[in-house]
DNA sequence: CCCTGATTCGC
DNA sequence: GCGAATCAGG
């Protein structure tokens, strides 16, 4: 797997939306979770509440024994059974308060940035007559807040009302609303635009108009990089 | 053990 | 530039 532009993209989405390295690459897929990470910090973008951070104080002390000098020892078989012995031991620390790293409250609120500049409005009249939208008019899908952690997914009563998978039917839109394997995961259910799978709400955001040759963009990203392949 | 991100370094 | 191996904290 190549870094392409749109998987640079959903890596930073992701990254820059709380998400973890493994659900990062797991979402990418073909990917590993270093890989994910090596990327990020090409990128330049680091940091991050790491685990292993909270550093920095004295010395640094006990560096990296025989890392990676030369050809050393990749895999030094054995992980000696010999313990340093030495422990200077001490550590009279100051407190020091620790506020809140202002993680809190990261349910992704984003003030929704800039819909779209300025481009040709582009838009036609399908079926139905919902609006085609133009390539540049894509409403950025603002999917982010993977959750922390998928869980198996529980019924949940959110999705007591909504449109379950067992519940699609030629009547009813089958436009996914967010993730499958979320909890809330669920269809439009609205009625549908006859002749399509979608209402026609929906289906102006899944067709679009079809520009004059030689105007084409690349396409718009994709929420989290579309379907997910496995 | 599991998880996390950071870093190194051969390719 | 890429990412496995490794490190290190929780």
């Amino acid at each position: 797997m190549s870094w392409t532009d749109e998987r640079i993209a959903t890596l930073k989405k992701m990254w820059e939306g709380g998400a973890t390295a493994s659900q990062i690459a797991e979402e990418l897929g073909g990917v590993s979770r270093n890989a994910v990470i090596g990327k990020a910090h090409r990128l330049g973008l680091k940091s991050r509440p790491s685990p292993v951070k909270a550093n920095e104080k004295k010395k640094a002390a006990a560096k990296k024994p025989a890392a990676k000098s030369t050809a050393a020892a990749k895999k030094p078989a054995a992980k000696s059974t010999a313990k340093p012995a030495a422990k200077p031991a001490a550590k009279p620390e100051a407190p020091a308060a620790k506020p809140a790293p202002a993680q809190a409250g990261n349910t992704n609120s984003q003030p929704m940035p800039n819909p779209t500049p300025d481009l040709p409005k582009i838009v036609s009249v399908g079926p139905g007559g919902f609006l085609r939208q133009g390539p540049g008019d894509q409403q950025a899908p603002i999917p982010p807040a993977p959750p922390r952690r998928l869980v198996p997914a529980k019924p949940s009563p959110e999705i007591a009302d909504k449109t379950s998978l067992l519940d699609l039917s030629d009547k009813v839109c089958r436009w996914p609303m967010g993730h499958p394997g979320e909890p809330d995961f669920h269809f439009c259910g609205d009625a549908v635009n006859p002749g399509f799978p979608y209402c026609v709400e929906h289906c102006g955001r899944a067709y679009q108009a079809q520009l004059p040759r030689g105007a084409r963009r690349p396409p718009p990203p994709l929420p989290f990089g579309g379907p997910r392949v496995r």
